[in-house]
DNA sequence: ATTAGCACTCTCTTCTTGAGAGTGCTAATT
DNA sequence: AATTAGCACTCTCAAGAAGAGAGTGCTAAT
């Protein structure tokens, strides 16, 4: 395939930068004005002909100006776009945040999905982390009334599990907790598998809390996230292209159900590191409801131990530069946080 | 202000009936053909015409049909609206579904949400519970590395808190296993209050954790609402009279924004007992961005003690039998399990 | 290789027009 | 006194027409 001269990567540039501006197809004119640019517009056709013929350019019909298609976004991701970092100012501004929201874990994901949404203009997705390998860390037994059990079962990673559970007898607190105690002991950071295998030799209700406490690492290990964080959706809704409600409800509609968002992020961990942050542009041929829309990606976290996934999803008519910046300070600031806070 | 005749509130229900079927005004002779009515279009048109002197009804415009106001629609839902029981299939499916989702705490609003969301096809809304008398039920102190701590916080009613951070030494599982133990027996059952007059005489280390316990107490006593889940909100999309993206943005606006919801929540509290079912209709005035829309509360739990608020958000223009049947069918069903599971 | 010039195309907005649905009023009917 | 038939009038909505504006592609000249 033919490369494109300094010249064209050059307009492709502008053509993008003009088209995230006023969302409209960019005509040779406006862009010759726009930028006092020292060609004529007739070259400008020109070139927009030949790039259109190579697919980095479409038009909407006949005589419309030109729009960026997947490939000439892509392209301008790749080679084009110079990353500029997020000013001083902003970024002072979000740690200072995080560091107001004391050490509380939930905070964080939710800080970092209201500070994704609102610096991007955007949708934002953020996934608490989540250990492939579910190791037990503490169990906390505590009776409510009767003959019921409020279990809660901290995973190493700091994942919480609670479950309430009834037991065949009636227990006193002080028995439960003789037993939470002997089983933090005995199952320290032991996986599921290493579970299975313990003799533990232990009562009825020993065996019935064994039980729930399987079931729940079971559990979390099949979940491909942990918790789910959103925010902004309704920055989507004010962009020009979902004023159709169609279109914003395909985009939307993605992230409400469970499932398919799963399946969206579990895809996109394939191959991918921490810290790398990837632009899925267009649904890249598989999402049907995103192929109006870009998702910006990025894993943070500890690679291979415990990761989670933090993303935006905006219209593909989207600041590339600011976004990915955006993405990029606040993964390294969660991984940070996980490093520091959540490993042993 | 005159009473409506009996002929006037049929008419009233049917207007309501066929306008909530085709999010269309209603006129005269459609109503007459549609519904085989024994009287004449004139007749109705009269009737209509004393109607929206009363202010039970609208034009949108001259020469169009009638639409009901808000007036016209509390009237309706609080005398004209027989209530039907939800269909035992429907019930028992439900019913089914919460008893599928173990005994996870979390899992039963979600799960409360998305039946909502599901059953009334609008938005839906499920707070947990949270008790207005914060009390200390259980403690857990978990060390994660160095001088750092993992404290796990149960209150009463099942709410969880938990909390990361450091103590000026570095100190064993152990040590901190026996303070738990320590301060479990200590501060069993205490609210912030009682906590602050007991005279503890506790070490370095042990002051520390008090300090955060309080901390985090008194962040829990701020909060009007537990944890928010929401669902359905694409299903508000779908509808006719959210076409323009203007309209739903403003609508779901509301739900994004924590402050604006939980004012909104606190303020629908007063006055409303566990069990009865509010209908805001467009926004009564005070909630601008409602103005279109109507929104179905109730509160459930244990009155004065532990409560929560779920909901719907749908077009002004809802099903409210079946809206309403819903809201109190899910309602009763998470009293329930609050009661069995979550009192002492 | 670049550009000026020009005919042509397509969208968008504004206007017009006619059909359709609905109303309000008056006079007749029950 | 309540109801109804009849009719003129109003307003929206959809479809079509016309003109402005922006943009293109092509050809011929530079």
């Amino acid at each position: 395939m033919e490369e494109l001269t300094e010249r064209q990567k050059l307009l492709l540039s502008l053509i993008v930068h003009e088209h995230t501006l006023t969302a409209k197809p960019v005509g040779s004119t406006m862009l010759v004005r726009q930028y006092s640019l020292p060609i004529s517009s007739a070259t400008i056709r020109n070139e927009m002909t030949a790039m259109e013929e190579m697919g980095y350019l479409r038009q909407p019909h006949t005589s419309a100006g030109r729009v960026p298609t997947e490939k000439g976004y892509r392209f301008f991701v790749s080679n084009l776009l110079q990353q500029p970092a997020l000013p001083t100012a902003t970024r002072n501004t979000i740690t200072h945040q995080f560091y107001q929201a004391r050490q509380q874990l939930d905070e964080w994901f939710r800080l970092a999905a209201a500070v994704l949404a609102k610096q991007a203009q955007a949708a934002s997705i953020v996934t608490a982390p989540h250990s492939k390998k579910v190791a037990f860390k503490h169990l906390e037994l505590i009776s409510t009334r009767a003959s019921q059990v409020l279990m809660v079962l901290v995973l190493v990673g700091g994942e919480i599990r609670q479950q309430i559970f009834s037991l065949d007898e009636i227990v006193t607190q002080q028995r439960l907790s003789n037993l939470a105690a002997e089983l933090n002991t005995l199952c320290q950071n032991c996986t599921l598998a290493q579970l299975e295998k313990l003799d533990l030799s232990l009562d009825d209700v020993g065996n019935t809390v064994m039980a729930v406490i399987k079931d729940q690492m079971q559990l979390s290990e099949r979940l491909v996230t942990g918790e789910i964080y959103l925010d902004g959706l309704t920055n989507v809704l004010a962009e020009p292209e979902f004023a159709d409600t169609e279109q914003a409800l395909s985009a939307l509609s993605l992230f409400e159900e469970r499932n398919k968002l799963d399946d969206l992020l579990s895809r996109s961990f394939l191959g991918n590191e921490v810290g790398d942050v990837q632009v899925l542009i267009g649904g890249e041929g598989t999402w049907e409801e995103l192929r109006q829309c870009s998702l910006i990606l990025s894993h943070y976290g500890i690679q291979d131990q415990l990761t989670g996934t933090l993303g935006i999803l905006g219209p593909m008519r989207m600041p590339y530069g600011n976004a990915i910046s955006t993405v990029r300070f606040v993964a390294n600031l969660l991984s940070d946080l996980v490093a520091e806070n959540l490993m042993e």
